[in-house]
DNA sequence: CATGAATGAGTTTTCATTCAT
DNA sequence: TATGAATGAAAACTCATTCAT
């Protein structure tokens, strides 16, 4: 058996194609946005005809729609498997957490969602409904729960859960943007590790230095 | 012929018609993206015909790229003012610098560009790198100075004063996304003074329950 | 004052625009039928540019729509005068139709819509429905009251009116669709007079040799 | 491997293919027209997929040609049939005519031939005329034949008999295209038999009252 | 032979840009 | 200056035609 040097013109690859086409578009949409996208361009970076696309999405906007369920399915099935192991300690499980969203969420495809969704709520409004119902107050619920946890333990003061929930998100909503938008241009932006442990070590412990007991 | 009844209302309409476009173009092109943004919805919002804006502006993107200075420069004018006051504690000047920028940044017309930077960066990577270097670099630089005095004084722990700059403008940076692009989609999204009064007590207290002195 | 040689690139129209455009898209809907119709030929008919189609119709299907209509509207309006003058015997009135309807309407722009409503019937079912009510129904009444003036006044054998007009009809319908579609093919196709002439005179006085009194 | 238990069948068909093509290929396009047709749709109601059609014929200029002709062809056989007995009188000739046609022709395949040729003589010229020297030319000599012999024989009226062949022609043409076009937005559209009897008795005897003889 | 996924030329449609008024 | 009708290049979309299976 040789090794084909030119890749076969007409592949045929029904079942492959449309989760290869959403995989390119996301990665597309993402990067231009909705309406800068040609479709030429996520035709060849799925390495097909424009005709193609056709095929299996009804309009741009349909393949815009799929491409973005598809990133978003996952997440919420990864969603389910957040369950606040009691046997950890409130401060560990919301490291673990951070950590667990970085890794299956943050840093793969669907980590392009929150780019897309900032840049594209104002022509998709019914996205930026979904999006936060389904991710958004699933996430925080995750966390409220977990601080919820460590204020009835003792373990953190006795602070509002909601609220730092948000800055929790905060501060992986930013990461993620920042990340995926300005990386190029934010050369001193530090890995993921460190930059989530040095905010969470921030947030657990405050910037106020404890005064030493009288 | 007839007599123009108010003979400077044009001039100074006239004058004041580069203005009244750009504020436009920077409400649409942030709503929509530059793309998606057609010129005759500025032009409409703008209470002049899609014509006119070629009379001060050369293409679409020199209009972009004009609206988006035009908010930049009084923020670059503003942020010169950010003199961190000696007077000051570390604690009181971090919380008047997070209010000040609400109130003169966030809140504003330059609160668009944000998201405007997130979405368009893609399309316009220069934007990015203006971008950082011009506002980002500098405001972190206000804080990081702020910090520094605080761990100087004693007043703060001995943290490293960029992780907390990042912190601080990741609650920034994600509040006025939020309520720009999602405000519609998150109707539990805090009041600006709410959200950030909690967000500092939580930097500066941390988490963490402070065990009783033995 | 000189004669322009060239005409004006950019002529301002607007009012004439859009009644331009629907008489040139219906020669060519007439011609071609509506999917083989190519916008570009419609524009260039009309002596304009592709995009200034979409300034007055927002589809192809709009333009075609539109094109029809305009072309029935004043043959509706030409029914209402249909009246049957009761000084005119009923031979004379059934002629006088007849030639009033070559006159206004066959020959006219009207009379290019028989061609495309059995040409597209069968992809705009709805557009039958709308000519057959609103013009041949209406046409078949007055031919009705015509032929049933006639029965009653004993200048006409008792025949049925309705069986009557479905001939005047098809003799009609027939010449106009053998003149607009077959026309090139069909050299030996008299001209209206002598087609509606003969076509009458046998209506009238049929086929049969009436025996001679005996 | 596994035995084939009809092997006639898969051979049956493949001769049988071609017409079963188009037949299926004049009835959408006379539904739809040339242009509006979808390979898909004729493949569909042939039972085959769209690649097949191309096994058996060039391209879908030459499919429709095909299934033109395949109409025409009996058509003209027939034709060749339409002797006009001497044995009739022409009275009875003429009405066998018109009801073999409508038996032989216009009720069958061949009677889509007409709205098609109507729709689509602006797109294929040369079909107009083939149409209308082999189909239309050939059937009026029929008519006139026999109309010349009952004028001959005292039977008619001293006619012009090409004339009442084309009235002939129009009531037939009229009726197929009203059928078979605006069937559905025809309700009242009469019986075939009831049409052509009624047609053909207002043709003999003529609308007036013959007087009575003095 | 038959299939139907893939192609790409050809159309429709959009909209930044121009320019006669 | 200001207007907005007109333009035409560019993008979305369709579908006859091809070809690997």
């Amino acid at each position: 058996m040789v090794f084909s040097l030119c890749p076969r013109a007409r592949q045929r690859r029904k079942d492959a194609r449309p989760g290869e086409l959403m995989t390119a578009a996301l990665e597309v949409f993402a990067e231009r946005g909705f309406a800068a996208t040609r479709l030429d361009e996520v035709a060849k970076r799925a390495g097909v005809s424009k005709g193609t696309i056709y095929l299996y999405f009804d309009s741009k906007e349909a393949l815009f729609k799929a491409a973005v369920e598809s990133a978003i399915i996952p997440a919420l099935e990864a969603g389910e498997a957040i369950a606040a192991d009691p046997a950890k300690s409130p401060g560990e499980a919301l490291r673990e957490f951070v950590f667990w969203w970085w890794e299956k969420v943050g840093s793969t495809d669907i980590g392009a969602l929150p780019k897309l969704l900032v840049a594209e709520i104002g022509n998709f409004p019914e996205l930026g409904i979904w999006f936060h119902e389904n991710m958004i107050q699933r996430g925080k619920r995750a966390v409220v729960g977990i601080i919820a946890r460590g204020v009835a333990s003792g373990d953190f003061r006795p602070v509002e859960p909601l609220g730092v929930a948000r800055i929790v998100f905060a501060m992986m909503f930013s990461y993620v943007l920042w990340r995926r938008a300005l990386g190029a241009a934010m050369p001193d932006l530090p890995e993921p590790e460190d930059y989530f442990e040095q905010a969470l070590d921030l947030l657990t412990h405050g910037l106020k230095r404890t005064p030493p007991c009288a």
